[in-house]
DNA sequence: ACTTTTTGAAATTTCGAGATTTTAAAGAAT
DNA sequence: ATTCTTTAAAATCTCGAAATTTCAAAAAGT
């Protein structure tokens, strides 16, 4: 059975779900026992994983969760605004109703898991399909921009933006406010103005930023 | 003696250097031999340079050089611009002293090798200079720009560009043009104009864009 | 002739033991 | 008491052989 990739995305998994404390220190010796395979195999996986960020790498140290520090939620979710922003700009600029569409689909099916939570709290699995659909729906929101290095930057910083907000996140929280949020960005996408887009976009990560930063906006004309 | 470190910085230069086509087989067990290490070694840097967009992976099927497109190639570009522009606006709002005399010092080294170039050609380790002081004055270009992460994406996708223009970077052949849009560049940095500098980096990468998409211009406000 | 199956060599992946390095605790010296 | 050495345990890294999978050429079948 072929567990190298299964494990890379397993592990990830693990890493943005709140599973390890940050800082802590991940022992390939200690990962190995859940899949049932050698070290060198979990090392592997650990080894990409440092590459895009994920962990940390120190050469004869081993391997560890990334600290957390406010600096670094900021300077995550400031580049995943610019990122984001750019896709979503580039994406409307190409006037393609096929990308309407499938926001808009994208869109819904979030909308269905975001009620359903609002009643059920967030019981069973239901954080899991959320973040799955809220990640399809941001990507969705850049996957007409026509550029598939964006678009792998843009995934990358995903990760890592979920990796320093999980127990903190406030999206879950305030969950009320995401709803709006998200529909508004639907609906700056479907005005076509890339203003708007820009301001909806930034407001929705608004409470991720630094207050004393905040006001920093990125224009991005097409 | 610790290899692993060296065997990927080693391995990376090569692979940004000409040295292997596009699409060719890159086989652990052949590189192996030029480090004098194991093919599992060899294994571990190249999963890791996959992880950043310099090798691609296939799952049983080895590594393989990226291929090139012409498509690959202004996607990179646009990218690499996107960041680069974004971090040098943003150092340049900072209004950091220090920040205009290390991007001044870095333009007088690289100026001093490109004005030896002309002179010599591209004899000795010249190139190799060239391409280490080049790669400082664009670091330091967005080095003040306060965000770790984008300096980071923007190392990857400068790589990433490396590659794709190797054997046909103009920079060597139109080292005349490049030498001015340098300048240019430090210039726009002094005199604080956010617009100049965003039309100024996208000059200096004019010829490794589509010609149909140069127009798409970026414009960031701080 | 063309497609499918078989088969053996080559390439890839996994593994766990051995070598190396770090870590931390105990002991010696200032 | 503090700092510096010593030492043993633990963690990390490297290696090459074994297991698995892919590749490609030969054989069989339509």
């Amino acid at each position: 059975m072929p567990q190298d990739i299964d494990i890379f995305e397993d592990l990830r998994l693990r890493l943005v779900s709140g599973e390890f404390d940050y800082g802590t220190k991940l022992r390939a010796e200690v990962l190995r026992t859940r899949y049932g395979c050698a070290a060198s195999t979990i090392r592997e996986a650990l080894l990409r994983l440092s590459a895009v960020g994920l962990v940390e790498f120190q050469e004869q140290r081993g391997f560890r969760m990334p600290d957390y520090s406010v600096e670094r939620q900021h300077d995550i979710t400031q580049t995943r605004i610019l990122l984001e922003t750019q896709g979503a700009v580039r994406s409307m600029a190409r006037q393609s109703v096929d990308w309407e569409a499938r926001l808009a689909a994208a869109h819904h099916k979030l909308g269905h898991i975001e009620s359903r939570m609002q009643v059920m709290g967030m019981e069973g699995d239901l954080p899991a399909l959320w973040m799955a659909a809220e990640l399809e729906f941001h990507q969705t929101l850049i996957s007409a921009c026509g550029s598939d290095m964006l678009i792998a930057l843009h995934l990358q910083v995903y990760h890592c933006y979920r990796q320093i907000n999980v127990m903190a996140d406030k999206a879950l929280k305030d969950l009320a406010a995401n709803i709006v949020e998200h529909k508004n960005i639907v609906d700056a996408a479907i005005s076509g103005d890339p203003d708007l887009m820009q301001s909806r976009i930034h407001a929705h990560f608004q409470r991720h930023l630094l207050p004393q930063l905040r006001n920093d906006r990125v224009s991005l004309v097409g």
